[in-house]
DNA sequence: GTCTATAACGAGATAGAC
DNA sequence: GTCTATCTCGTTATAGAC
């Protein structure tokens, strides 16, 4: 990467190859949301672009390199975005709403199901698989950084294997964006939340050293 | 459906036809399994079980149908299986144990990874979405068996949402099958395990009226 | 019921004009 | 950097011999 010369370039400067790239992505990604993995061909990604089929492998090389990237650079975008949510969050009934909503959210932005369909599409093609791993590590580590927030200065703090809960609640919501996606049911969602409140009550009662019924 | 005069016939007679349809229902599954929804071509599972490609066509009209054939007929028999291994369990950890053994067992077998890569397959072709959410309904009303009976009799069993619970607990593991195939970890799903277990522990503790701490 | 052969099409990818 | 045109291959699916 060059360093463009100040006195030059006052702005790093676009060239009009990086913006046609960005189109690419996003149609990619867009692409993934809508129709998953198995509709997502070059041709459907330009369809949804509105650009020329051939720019995809002037661009990328193929598509495969394609969604590689795209999965990259979303994954990069949307964890950092999903990061300023969750900072300054110290309670874990302010985290489980948190989630309700970002899950909410994500179910129309698309960026975890994007991530679903790219592990279930990488099944076959190792080298792809590494990627997508690559890709998913931020989002349990986003969410391990939640539950550490939550849960410092909680006694039983030094007991939690925050890493190993990172990966399941991490894989529960990949799943259950999965579930959703093919069976939209608000109703089934808010119920699911409002289940993880309870339990999150039942824990702050626990924690706090009271009796859990009375 | 007629049913066969006893005098005439004494076993429920399975045509040639019959056979030649599990063996590509098997097929089926298999590449599934190995090859994801991606690589599920009509070519490839004629490969996996070594018959002609036209087969499947013939039987199944088209590899969507034989696909949604696939889901229902293993859902099916995968179910029943597991619920022999839980039936009985009436300890969280003892369930817990029981999920492992069973979480282990399937990453070989793959019924759960089928089910998760249809799912993503299923993702821009609605009729076949329903499809399967309906297999997949079986294995939610499993989870939710299990958990009736390890927390009957509980003081908080009233409390319980066991429905879903047990939807949580079923989009969990299909989102761990997912990573887990992309990823295969056995240490990370060993510790998995373990925090499960020392979760039920605690909250075996917590019900019995005992304090977390001390 | 199973085979070979092939039609019809969409896929990834490239060449070459602009 | 973007376009049109095209190549090649793999795909679903069917026709027709056996």
């Amino acid at each position: 990467m060059t360093v463009p010369n100040v006195t030059e370039v006052a702005v790093p400067s676009r060239t009009i190859g990086d913006i046609t790239k960005e189109r690419i992505l996003d149609a990619a990604f867009d692409t993934l949301v809508d129709e998953g993995i198995t509709g997502a061909s070059a041709r459907a990604i330009a369809a949804h672009g509105e650009f020329n089929q051939a720019l995809i492998f002037y661009h990328f090389g193929s598509v495969r390199d394609l969604l590689i990237a795209t999965i990259e650079r979303s994954s990069q975008i949307q964890v950092e975005r999903y990061r300023q949510r969750i900072e300054g969050i110290t309670d874990l009934s302010d985290l489980v709403h948190v989630a309700a909503t970002l899950h909410a959210e994500d179910m129309e932005r698309g960026s975890i199901t994007m991530v679903a369909q790219l592990m279930a599409g990488a099944a076959s093609d190792p080298e792809m698989g590494h990627a997508v791993v690559q890709a998913f590590q931020p989002w349990i580590d986003l969410v391990e950084t939640a539950l550490r927030q939550v849960f410092a200065g909680s006694p039983i703090e030094a007991f939690l294997p925050f890493g190993d809960m990172a990966y399941a609640v991490s894989s529960l919501f990949l799943g259950l964006e999965l579930v959703s996606k093919l069976a939209p049911d608000q109703e089934q969602d808010d119920r699911l939340f409002s289940m993880m409140n309870m339990v999150s009550g039942m824990l702050e009662t626990v924690i706090a050293g009271q009796p859990l019924l009375g």
